[in-house]
DNA sequence: AGCACGCCGACT
DNA sequence: GTCGGCGTGCTC
C-alpha cells in the first residue's frame, strides 16, 4: 500500500492543494494520471499525483482518518517527474493554481478547442535542401554548442545574428548534436504559420516521422495523438509555437527559442507564464542538463542583458550569406514634409523612390501597423468622438470593398456600427475622419500609382480562407507591384525583386504608452527592412517619422543593435524598469465598477502593509486600466515595481494577499477577478 | 468547481 | 403533506 499526494483538476481556489489518497496499485509514481473520489460526489474525479510515499508516516494526524483510495490509474497519459517539478515551480513563479501549471503539460492543455484548420506559409517550399557550407562565425558556433551538448552543461545561448545570417543552420546542427547523444529537443518558433522555411527545413534534414509539429489549431484529437507519441519516445524532435515549451520530451538536452524578442512568448492565459523561464527551468530540472539556444535579430533588452552579465552566451552572426549588404536606410521628417504643404501621408521623397524603383522593375513594400481607414470619427463642432459601447475605445472607420457600406469597427471586440450621417450629440454634419490606417494609404497609393498593381494585406483582408497564400503568391510571382501591409508582412517572409521597403509611419509604435514602446519600434523597423534587398542587390528602406531624431528610429535606421542597446539601457536602469526591476501587475475585472476598483483597493493597502518601509515607493495606487473597460467588464491595474532580486520576496508577498482573499473567498462570494501579470507584456 | 444538505415557500 | 428554490459548507 502506497500513499499519494494528489492535485484535484477541477478549477478552483478553495481547492488549490494537495489530497493524500491510499494507492493499492504499485504502478502509481509522480506524475500519474488518477480517478479518485472527491467530497460528496458519487462520480470520479481526474487529479495527478505529485508526491509518492511507501508509508504513512509524514502525514497530519488529522487527515489520517480520513484518508479515501485511488480508485484507479489511468497510465496512457501520465506526466514525467521532470514535468510535475517544474509545474510546482510554475505555481509559485506566476502565482497561479496547481492545476493551471500541471494542464500546461497535459495532452487537453489549455487551448483544447477544436478550431478550424488555418491557412498555414508551410509547405510550399521545397524539401532536404543540400546541406550548406558553413560560414566561419557559425562554425565557431557550432563548436561551441555542440561541446556544451556533449557534456551535458546547463548552458544558454544566445546567438545574435542579422536576418540571413543563418541560425537555423545552428540549430539544426544543434539537433543534430544533441540525437547523436540521446537527448530529446524542443524547437520554438513564435507562430507557426508565420514561419514555414524553418519547419521544412527541419522536417527535410530528419524526416517527417521524427519531427512532431504542435500548431494551436490541432484538433483534439491530433493533438493527443502528436502528445503521446512524443510521450512514447516515438518523436525526439518536437516543433512548434509557445505551449510546445511544455511538450512530453524525456531527457531534453536542447530547446531552442526562435525569434525570442517575440510577444507569442508570453502567455495572454493563466499561468502568465514566460516561454524562456520555463525552458530554462525544464533543461536544469534533470539529471543530465541541457541546452538553451534564444536566437534573434533584435534581441529583447532584458535578454541582451542577461548576455552582457554572463547569464547567456553571446554569439554575434555579424555577416549576411553570399555577403549581401544590409540596404541602404534614410529617414523622412514628416514635420518638413508638413511644413512644405504636402499634407498626404506619403512624402514626396517616398514617392520619388517608389517611382523609380518600380520603374526598374522592383516591387514595393509599404508598413503601416494600424489597420483600416481612419484611427478614429469625430464631429468638429462639439469635439464628438465615436466609440466602443462596451469597451470605451474610439472606433476605426473600415471602407471596406467596392460595393460593401464602410462600418466602424472597435479593434479591441470586433464592435461593429454604421458610421453616423450626423453628430449623435449635437446633430452637425461636421463629422469627420481622421488618422491614416493601411485601407487609407492602399487608396492613397492606387491614386499616386494607376498604372501599377497594389494589394493590401492585414487582418481585415485576409479573413477568408485562402486569402493570405493567394495574395502572398502574387506578390511572390510579381503580380503584384506594391504590398501594403501590417507588420503581418514584416516577419520572416522572403521576396526577392523587393527593391525598397517604406515605414509609412515609424510613430505609430513610438507613442504607445508602454516603456517597451522603443524597443517594439526598432524590432519592427529592423524586421520590415529585413524585407529589403533579400535578393542579390541591397535594396533600399525609407523610414517616415515626425520624432527622426529618436534613437530608436536613428539606431534601426544605421543597423546598429548596440548603440541601440546602450541608449535603451541607460533608460531603463534610470527609470528601474526590467532588466532592473520586475513589474508586477494586477488587473482587477468585474462587471461592477465599484467592486473592482474596490478589490483594487483592498489589496493595495494589504500589499502596503506587508512591503518593508524602504520598499512602499515600489507599490503605485491603482488606476483604471489602460484598456478600462472591455465588452461590458471594468478593469483596474495595480503596479508593483520589484526592484531586482527582489522578486522572490515580492512574489511571497502578493501570495500572502491571494491566500487571504481567498479564504475570505470561502465565506463571502468575491465580486471582482484577480488577475497577476508578472512583467506583463503590454499595460493593457 | 461541484455537489449534497437543509431550511424556506407554493403545489397536486 | 412534499417538491424544489438556491444559500452554505466541505472536499484527503
Amino acid at each position: 500500500m502506497k500513499y499519494v499526494d494528489v492535485v484535484i483538476d477541477n478549477k478552483s481556489n478553495s481547492t488549490d492543494s494537495f489530497f493524500t489518497y491510499k494507492c493499492d496499485d504499485d504502478a502509481v509514481q509522480v506524475g500519474s494520471k488518477v480517478y479518485v473520489p472527491f467530497a460528496k460526489s458519487s462520480k470520479l474525479r481526474e487529479g495527478y499525483v505529485v508526491e509518492v510515499r511507501a508509508d504513512a508516516a509524514g502525514i497530519e494526524e488529522a487527515v489520517l482518518p480520513k484518508l479515501r483510495a485511488v480508485d484507479h490509474v489511468d497510465s496512457e497519459v501520465s506526466l514525467t517527474e521532470e514535468m510535475i517539478r517544474s509545474a510546482m515551480w510554475m505555481r509559485g513563479r506566476y502565482l497561479c493554481r496547481y492545476i493551471d501549471a500541471i494542464r500546461c503539460f497535459t495532452p487537453a492543455g489549455s487551448a483544447a478547442v477544436r478550431r478550424e484548420k488555418q491557412d498555414s506559409l508551410a509547405g510550399e517550399q521545397g524539401f532536404a535542401e543540400p546541406v550548406e557550407a558553413l560560414t566561419d562565425e557559425q562554425e565557431k558556433a557550432v563548436q561551441q554548442i555542440d561541446e556544451a551538448i556533449g557534456n551535458r552543461r546547463n548552458e544558454r545561448f544566445l546567438i545574435h545574428g542579422v536576418t540571413g545570417s543563418g541560425k537555423t543552420e545552428i540549430y539544426i546542427r544543434a539537433a543534430k548534436k544533441a540525437l547523436d547523444e540521446d537527448r530529446g529537443v524542443i524547437i520554438l518558433v513564435p507562430e507557426i504559420s508565420l514561419t514555414g522555411q524553418i519547419i521544412e527545413r527541419f522536417l527535410g534534414n530528419f524526416g517527417e516521422d521524427s519531427v512532431a509539429v504542435l500548431h494551436s489549431r490541432l484538433s483534439a484529437g491530433e493533438r493527443y495523438d502528436q502528445w503521446k507519441k512524443i510521450r512514447d519516445g516515438l518523436t525526439r524532435i518536437v516543433i512548434g509555437a509557445r505551449s510546445a515549451a511544455f511538450a512530453p520530451v524525456d531527457n531534453l538536452g536542447l530547446i531552442v527559442v526562435d525569434e525570442e524578442h517575440e510577444s507569442t512568448y508570453k502567455s495572454d492565459f493563466t499561468p502568465k507564464y514566460d516561454t524562456v523561464e520555463v525552458a530554462v527551468k525544464r533543461l536544469q530540472d534533470q539529471d543530465s542538463k541541457g541546452v538553451l539556444i534564444l536566437g534573434s535579430a533584435t534581441p529583447s533588452v532584458v535578454t541582451y542583458s542577461r548576455a552582457k552579465e554572463g547569464i547567456y552566451k553571446l554569439i554575434e552572426l555579424t555577416k549576411r550569406y553570399n555577403e549581401v549588404s544590409l540596404p541602404k536606410t534614410e529617414i523622412v521628417d514628416m514635420r518638413e514634409e508638413m511644413k512644405e504643404g504636402n499634407r498626404s501621408v506619403i512624402s514626396c521623397r517616398l514617392a520619388d523612390e517608389m517611382r523609380a524603383q518600380l520603374d526598374a522593375g522592383k516591387q514595393v513594400m509599404l508598413f503601416l501597423n494600424r489597420r483600416g481607414y481612419s484611427t478614429f470619427v469625430s464631429c468638429r463642432e462639439c469635439g464628438y468622438v465615436a466609440k466602443c459601447p462596451t469597451c470605451g475605445l474610439s472606433l476605426t472607420y473600415h471602407r471596406g470593398g467596392r460595393g460593401e457600406e464602410g462600418r466602424l469597427v472597435c479593434h479591441y471586440c470586433g464592435h461593429e456600427e454604421a458610421p453616423p450621417a450626423v453628430c449623435p450629440e449635437c446633430g452637425s454634419s461636421y463629422v469627420r475622419y481622421f488618422g491614416s490606417g493601411t485601407e487609407k494609404i492602399e487608396e492613397t497609393i492606387r491614386k499616386l500609382f494607376p498604372e501599377h498593381t497594389a494589394d493590401r494585406l492585414d487582418l481585415d483582408s485576409v479573413k477568408k480562407k485562402g486569402e493570405l497564400k493567394k495574395k502572398l503568391k502574387d506578390f511572390e510571382k510579381g503580380r503584384t507591384d506594391i504590398l501594403i501591409g501590417t507588420q503581418l508582412i514584416a516577419k520572416g517572409l522572403d521576396f526577392k525583386n523587393v527593391g525598397l521597403v517604406g515605414i509609412v509611419s515609424a510613430d505609430v509604435s513610438l507613442n504607445i504608452p508602454d516603456f517597451r514602446s522603443p524597443e517594439r519600434a526598432f524590432q519592427l523597423i529592423t524586421q520590415a527592412a529585413g524585407r529589403a534587398g533579400r535578393g542579390s542587390e541591397p535594396g533600399s528602406v525609407i523610414i517616415q517619422t515626425y520624432s527622426p531624431e529618436h534613437y530608436a528610429v536613428v539606431m534601426a535606421a544605421e543597423h546598429d543593435y548596440g548603440h541601440f542597446f546602450e541608449a535603451e539601457d541607460k533608460f531603463r536602469r534610470f527609470m528601474m524598469y526590467p532588466p532592473y526591476s520586475d513589474i508586477f501587475q494586477i488587473v482587477f475585472t468585474s462587471h461592477d465598477q465599484g467592486a473592482a476598483k474596490a478589490g483594487a483597493e483592498k489589496w493595495y493597502r494589504r500589499i502596503g502593509a506587508l512591503l518593508p518601509v524602504e520598499d512602499k515607493a515600489n507599490l503605485f495606487r491603482p488606476q483604471e486600466a489602460y484598456m478600462s473597460k472591455i465588452r461590458d467588464t471594468y478593469r483596474y491595474s495595480l503596479v508593483i515595481k520589484c526592484p531586482k532580486g527582489k522578486r522572490h520576496e515580492y512574489a511571497g508577498i502578493v501570495y500572502k494577499v491571494r491566500a487571504e482573499e481567498i479564504e475570505e473567498a470561502r465565506r463571502k462570494k468575491q465580486d471582482y477577478i484577480a488577475v497577476v501579470d508578472i512583467n506583463p507584456y503590454s499595460f493593457s
